[in-house]
DNA sequence: TTTAGGGATAGTA
DNA sequence: TACTATCCCTAAA
């Protein structure tokens, strides 16, 4: 801290650099095996409530007993006093937010981690290490969070919210060597050989999966059933979420401790580090409301199902001194056979007033002088993790859920020790379902399951390339005749979509078509944006995260009238300026939604129409009452001097081993990826990368050649010397030099470009009539092409594309007979990769390389246009 | 596991 | 609206 604060001006290499020397030395007492095999938390992508910092979070609340506040606590409140307060009300004391929280203040979202995935200026974990003798230690990585989001339940069931949030793993280490994880979720949890979980990126360290809201820890990512606190529900009614968004190091910012269980005593590593706090018995958020606040609401006036809930109790009150198996496991199989069940009144309560409520699945027991509830009939934790794996069949090998490796492979051998005796937010829920092995007292933990939908389309082999425009395919012509509009300048965008198959002959009066056969371009109309599209856009943005503009645009659920990704950008942000600013914003800040009710007030000033802005209000009548999530892309950095030197030092030594030039100490890149690293050198040393013998990156879209000298005396002239430098640098390589460059596997062939002498499709025409828009196909377009085989050309095998049946002029094509119905190239692919279904899209007719002879009426072999 | 190819989005003019 | 830089996904080696 103190050395990022005295050189706040360095570059991000330079903090990133100095997150390590934090860590470093702040951890050189902590055992190694601590550090080595901590986990990586995945954050999910749309949760709003970030890790926060612990300290940060004392500045915004104030102890209140018996929601009254506490008179004689000290100011401010820190974590060097904060245990003072267990005089004043121990376990009853509740941190609780000076502000309302209902008006998104901006602690209550946490930290967004960096590119190095360190909370930056906020320590939100604390690293508890156990040592019990005899080798066994038990190391807690404790995570905060300033607020929990309980989710929304049966679509309609906003419960379980409180401020303040800890959640953990633990892994028990013998002779350092790692035995068994645990997971935290919610007052439960799940306990996995060590061996068995997901790591991290080549190293030893286990993937955590933080849930959308909830913040409950899972090993995979994807849905898991879970119930809300104290009311068990069918599975799958109740579900967490998680993915593999942002990635938190917990380790770069947290607090470390050794925990002397016998003296109930922590000791920090570092010699700044603040203790007290640790003991602090009360609460970390604030008390569940009272039925009168007005932030309250109690689904049927159950208490059970509430808004809002107490906040947690802090890491002291985790079982930090969990205990051995062979306790936990006489003390719940002690559990399944005492006392009759008992089910709580508020279940009682709701499943008299709704009576589809599933029956009571829940027994109450004391175990260890501990009420638990024993879930009877849902899989859960125990049970979950003693049967053997609950989804994929033995006899299957494993894969990796997301890339086909069998990394959990490993059959279940290990005995569970039982640790699980901890790890709760209160009482402990259980399930008496468990599968003993060998002598009962040894218990198997189970592999990991899989994802369900792990499996990956693939295209078939015949049809790979499909999915992408070929190359070469500007060389055809268009097809569809509703394409042939002379585009803007660059008319790559996706509103040029048609809505429909684009296979289809216009019927459009010829009249109304120059003889070319190409419409002239319409003027750009201003396409005003109705109430109806902005309704699906906000929704949209609040399902999918400020920044999943294609995914938003492609849901069904939500209608645009010709829209591009762009344009939905553009609208959002004249819709909620402050939300969308809040994106380019410094990791961490976030804008609290009091101040996006579309007064215009200081600096929240927009140049947008007062009108177009959207209050909080008119989002609530939308349904939308939670702040917008960021979408899980990393936040922009733009390259300093120092990296591009680095690069450039790092590609004269390595080459193309982006990975190398990664991992390389001496050029200080490791905070960008070896594909960022790859990218930066395409585009800032362009020449250096070509004359490497590496494809330049092809232009998406093919813009139309210089065809003469007047044309680029029309182009400004910095523009001019602009594109000569590229030309010369970055152009594609000839086919000569594609042949001849070294090591290269993959080439590129750009399309050919006509000299300016050539003859274009035998019709003069100008710059308005080329056309660089997409062709986009009908799926039924791969079917007519398989009927289209002729003597001369067959489609599918040379770029498996129909070929023009005629070329004489710009009429409509010959093609318009096949409408049938091809299954699914175009399905498989848009599974695969999540885009539409019924279109396939190629670059269309840029400049032909035809020959002024060319024959019109003449069908041409692709190999003919080639030549 | 790494690189290549190229699409998507952010940011700016 | 246009364009580039950066980030991202995925096939292929």
């Amino acid at each position: 801290m103190f050395y990022c604060g005295l050189l706040s001006f360095f570059t991000i290499i330079v903090l990133s650099d100095c997150a390590r020397c934090e860590k470093r030395q702040d951890v050189e007492s902590v055992p190694s095996y601590v550090m080595d095999y901590a986990p990586m938390v995945h954050l999910h992508t749309a949760d709003a409530y970030r890790p926060a910092s612990i300290e940060e979070h004392l500045k915004h609340t104030q102890p209140e007993v018996n929601y009254t506040s506490v008179s004689e606590s000290p100011s401010p409140l820190t974590l060097g006093n904060l245990s003072s307060l267990n005089e004043s009300g121990g376990e009853d004391v509740y941190l609780t937010s000076i502000k309302n929280v209902e008006d998104d203040p901006d602690w209550l979202f946490g930290v967004e981690p960096n590119n190095s995935g360190k909370t930056e200026g906020a320590f939100s974990c604390a690293v508890i290490v156990n040592d019990k003798g005899s080798g066994l230690v038990d190391a807690f990585y404790m995570y905060f969070y300033s607020f929990n989001f309980g989710g929304v339940y049966l679509d309609f069931l906003n419960v379980g919210n409180h401020v303040g949030d800890w959640e953990h793993n633990m892994i028990r280490f013998q002779d350092g060597v790692p035995q068994y994880i645990w997971y935290s979720q919610h007052s439960n949890g799940e306990a996995f050989a060590f061996d068995v979980t997901e790591k991290y990126n080549g190293t030893e360290r286990p993937i955590a999966y933080s849930a959308n809201g909830t913040h409950a820890v899972y090993a995979i990512d994807g849905d898991h059933a879970h119930a809300i606190p104290n009311l068990n529900l069918d599975n799958g009614i109740v579900e967490d979420h998680s993915d593999k968004g942002p990635l938190w190091d917990p380790t770069l910012a947290a607090y470390y401790y050794s925990y002397n269980a016998s003296s109930e005593t922590f000791t920090a590593y570092g010699n700044d580090t603040p203790v007290d706090w640790l003991y602090f018995k009360g609460h970390w958020g604030d008390e569940q409301y009272k039925d009168s606040n007005d932030l309250q609401e109690c689904f049927l006036d159950i208490d059970g199902l509430c808004k809002y809930t107490n906040g947690p109790t802090g890491p002291i009150d985790k079982q930090l001194d969990r205990e051995e198996a062979k306790t936990v496991i006489e003390a719940i199989a002690a559990s399944a056979n005492s006392g009759p069940p008992t089910v709580p009144a508020h279940i009682l309560e709701l499943r008299r007033r709704i009576p589809d409520i599933p029956p009571s699945k829940t027994r109450e027991r004391q175990v260890d002088h501990k009420l638990i509830i024993v879930e009877v009939y849902r899989p859960t934790s125990l049970d979950f993790i003693n049967r053997p794996n609950p989804v994929e069949p033995q006899s299957v090998p494993q894969k990796h859920p997301l890339n086909g490796t069998p990394q959990f492979a490993k059959p279940p051998s290990h005995s569970f020790d039982g640790f699980l005796s901890g790890g709760t937010d209160g009482e402990i829920r259980r399930s008496p379902k468990r599968r003993k092995s060998g002598d009962g007292k040894s218990l198997d933990l189970p592999k990991l399951p899989v994802r369900q939908n792990a499996k990956r389309l693939r295209i078939p082999p015949t049809l790979s390339g499909l999915h992408q425009p070929p190359p070469d395919a500007g060389l055809l012509p268009s097809i569809s005749t509703e394409q042939l509009v002379a585009p803007p300048k660059h008319g790559n965008s996706l509103d040029d979509r048609p809505q429909g198959p684009a296979t289809h002959v216009s019927h459009e009066a010829p009249s109304k078509r120059p003889a070319n056969g190409l419409k002239k371009a319409r003027k750009s109309k201003r396409n005003r944006w109705s109430d109806e599209e902005t309704a699906c856009l906000l929704k949209g943005v609040a399902r999918f995260g400020i920044g999943n503009w294609t995914a938003i645009l492609k849901c069904p659920d939500y209608q645009f009238d010709r829209r591009t990704a762009l344009d939905l950008k553009d609208r959002f942000r004249v819709c909620r300026p402050e939300e969308y600013l809040r994106t380019k914003q410094p990791t961490g800040t976030n804008v609290p939604r009091s101040n996006l009710d579309g007064s215009e007030t200081g600096e929240n000033k927009s140049k947008s129409r007062k009108t177009d802005r959207k209050s909080n209000g008119e989002l609530h009548e939308l349904g939308i009452t939670q702040p917008f999530h960021q979408s899980g892309r990393r936040k922009r950095h733009k390259y300093t001097a120092e990296e591009d030197e680095a690069i450039l030092r790092g590609f004269e030594k390595f080459g193309n081993s982006w990975a190398a030039i990664q991992a390389d100490e001496s050029l200080q890149l490791g905070h960008r990826t070896s594909t960022d690293l790859r990218d930066r050198m395409r585009t800032k040393y362009p020449k250096e990368y070509a004359e490497a013998g590496l494809a330049p990156r092809p232009e998406v879209f093919p813009k139309p050649p210089q065809r003469n000298a007047e044309d680029r005396q029309e182009e400004p002239s910095a523009q001019r010397e602009e594109n000569d430098e590229s030309q010369q640098s970055a152009q594609a390589p000839t086919r000569e030099e594609n042949e001849s460059a070294p090591n290269r596997s993959r080439k590129t062939v750009s399309a050919p470009f006509l000299p300016d002498d050539n003859v274009f499709f035998g019709a003069p025409f100008d710059n308005d009539d080329m056309d660089t828009t997409r062709i986009t196909l009908d799926r039924d377009i791969l079917q007519w092409a398989g009927q289209t085989k002729n003597g001369t050309i067959d489609p599918l095998n040379s770029l498996k594309l129909p070929a023009p049946t005629t070329i004489s002029g710009f009429g409509p094509p010959h093609n318009s007979g096949a409408t049938g119905s091809l299954p699914s190239v175009a399905d498989i692919t848009a599974a695969d990769r999540g885009y539409r279904t019924d279109h396939l899209e190629l670059p269309s007719l840029i400049m032909g390389h035809f020959d002024a002879e060319s024959r019109p009426g003449q069908v041409l072999g692709f190999d003919e246009l080639l030549s």
